[in-house]
DNA sequence: ATCCATGTATACAGATCTGTCTACACTCTA
DNA sequence: TAGAGTGTAGACAGATCTGTATACATGGAT
């Protein structure tokens, strides 16, 4: 990966978050990276290959920043909080303008388009994540309430980007709703115990 | 409103649904409407206008549509699940492609541009709706948890959209939650009786 | 019969978008 | 010093997009 490719996808990255993938055009991502056309088209064939490129990455440096979060924390229920702490942080941060998978399922329709699979691929990765913290933390259930917190923590992240506020209390609340849920939820085993 | 004026609407409606605001060009919803250029733009001064239009009108028809499923029920209890059950019929039509103010807010990026506004507004509305029902329940917090519907409901609305299916277990476990919010949530005054 | 509103068909201007082409500059290495 | 690799600047083709202009048809009301 040269520094003009990263410069190019840093760019594209910031600019389709912010205004979507069709709202925004080759040569204003080549403006913003301050990059030849030729260069660009050297390094991406097409704007369409250049979303995908973007979305993998994307995927990639999320779960990561995700993973680092709760490795920083011991037990599973304060794992399962950071990663709420992580969306807190995120929605707080100047650079949030929405999740840009979401963005992607609304702007392209087509069933099995690469970036409606990418997506799919990192919203299945955070629930089988949030899945192994509720297993670990004697969840019945667990799939059932992993789901349930990706959905919360979506539509979380659709309002924050619709109303421009980060959604802070509404954050907490739903946390408080999740441990709730989790305590109802805990293994029979478990609570003999 | 005139029948032309009408078939350009829902031309225009099913068009954004499905692939977008940006993506569908004043071409394609001609076509589809089955009128000539020109009475378009003697309806509708430009596509943002009509845009703007389009999410007025759903904006009403929406409102219309939930307030007419609630006012079949009696009890508050069963007015809330209707609102639920209005959401699972809608995500099990054919023509569901994700909610049209998600996508707006999604797709246009500037702070107080009248899409964003009238997306904002019809949250605002339906987060009230709920908002009396749960006070009629005799619930504690409840516009802290009519905005918990929301997001619930507004998660599952985009879950729906990115894999494509209709998402009935996870809005039947979403309601079973929410049932149990309401119950943890009592008045006092409630439970004494 | 005539007027007028409404709609049609289609060409057109001008902007913008994707992607290609050419000609040139810089740097590193043999 | 010559050549290869990489990047730059910008013109260009061709498609598409928004919005306008022109010329014509239709149909109901006076």
């Amino acid at each position: 990966m040269t520094q003009k490719k990263e410069d190019i996808l840093a760019a594209a990255t910031t600019l389709f978050s912010k205004f979507g993938y069709h709202a925004v055009g080759v040569d204003l991502i080549i403006q913003n990276s301050k990059v030849a056309k030729m260069t660009f088209y050297k390094h991406f064939p097409s704007k369409n290959e250049l979303i995908q490129h973007v979305l993998k990455k994307r995927d990639e440096d999320i779960r990561a920043s995700i993973i680092q979060s709760i490795e920083s924390s011991k037990s599973p229920i304060s794992k399962l909080k950071s990663v709420f702490d992580w969306y807190g942080d995120w929605m707080l941060s100047d650079s949030f303008h929405g999740c840009m998978f979401i963005k992607a399922s609304e702007e392209f329709s087509e069933a099995d388009c690469p970036m409606r699979q990418i997506s799919q691929g990192h919203k299945q990765w955070f629930t089988s994540l949030l899945n192994r913290l509720l297993i670990d933390l004697h969840t019945d259930n667990s799939l059932q309430i992993a789901k349930h917190i990706v959905i919360l923590l979506e539509g979380l992240t659709v309002r924050s980007n619709m109303y421009s506020t980060s959604s802070q209390a509404e954050l907490r609340f739903s946390w408080t709703c999740v441990k709730q849920l989790i305590e109802v939820n805990r293994e029979s085993l478990d609570s003999s115990i």
